[in-house]
DNA sequence: GCTTGTTCCTGTAGTAGCTACAGATAATAC
DNA sequence: GTATTATCTGTAGCTACTACAGGAACAAGC
């Protein structure tokens, strides 16, 4: 299997694929006489196993462990210990993200909206500052 | 006022002030007879600006939009629209991350941790596809 | 054998929003 | 006069790709 049609199978790019290879996620496939890169099955699947894994938010050094747990011989635990903590920032970016989509409630709840040339956003944004807690003296 | 008292009294990093200068989010401040940059309290109020808009998540292309409508005399509705528009990104933000918190805590449910040398977890990510909805067919 | 079109190759540069240097000057302290 | 600090410019690095440019390989048609 060529390039192309890895990509076609497993959705990602081609280009994607050779920086996966550069950026040692994926390993060296063999090369034709003519030096294209030709792929097996398990290449594939491992290639499909990165995509997962960067879709549920690991970032490429994540995978890179996840990898080398799964060639080396990897136990349980480990892998429910890296699973563990990237949920844990998952769920630390809700916090965050839900603090700032309150903010921003807020902020554009006070607006008359239309054609007024003045605006609270402006006003907040120049002269508040982002509340951190519920408790804090304005 | 030069760079570093600018820095300490907005808690922005020196080579970000130079940066936002250099992409033109920030303008070109006057110099000193020995070339270095002199800031007002205009100049400093600005910058708190951008660093709150920031602190919003807002893009430094916001940013921009954002400072122009306050310099060619915005209106409240435009102001709102960018805001809103902006929190509408957070919200979808918030649900793909609050999907990816709920498959990951599925899969590290499954395990049994410790040293047990086969983890539900990778094989999960070699088999199954990523969960889109509640209603499609596995 | 020749041409055309597609696929693939390498290498480089761009994206966002900084951060971190290197090496050179300016200003201040003593 | 010297030591230290602050600032200057310019460049490279970070993440995870994406988008080229310019060239080579391969398949199909004539």
């Amino acid at each position: 299997m060529q390039i192309g049609a890895l990509s076609k199978e497993t959705g990602v790019h081609i280009e994607t694929i050779r920086y996966y290879e550069k950026a040692g996620v994926m390993p060296k496939p063999p090369r034709s006489s003519g030096g294209r890169r030709l792929y097996d099955d398990e290449y594939k699947s491992r290639l499909s196993f990165v995509k997962r894994c960067r879709e549920l938010g690991f970032s490429l050094d994540d995978v890179r462990s996840l990898l080398e747990l799964v060639d080396g011989g990897y136990t349980c635990g480990e892998v429910q210990d890296l699973t563990l903590a990237h949920q844990q920032e998952i769920k630390s970016k809700i916090t965050d993200l839900r603090r700032l989509d309150k903010t921003l409630g807020k902020l554009a709840a006070n607006c008359e909206g239309g054609d007024t040339p003045d605006c609270p956003v402006i006003d907040a944004l120049f002269v508040t500052p982002i509340k951190r807690s519920r408790n804090q003296p304005g």
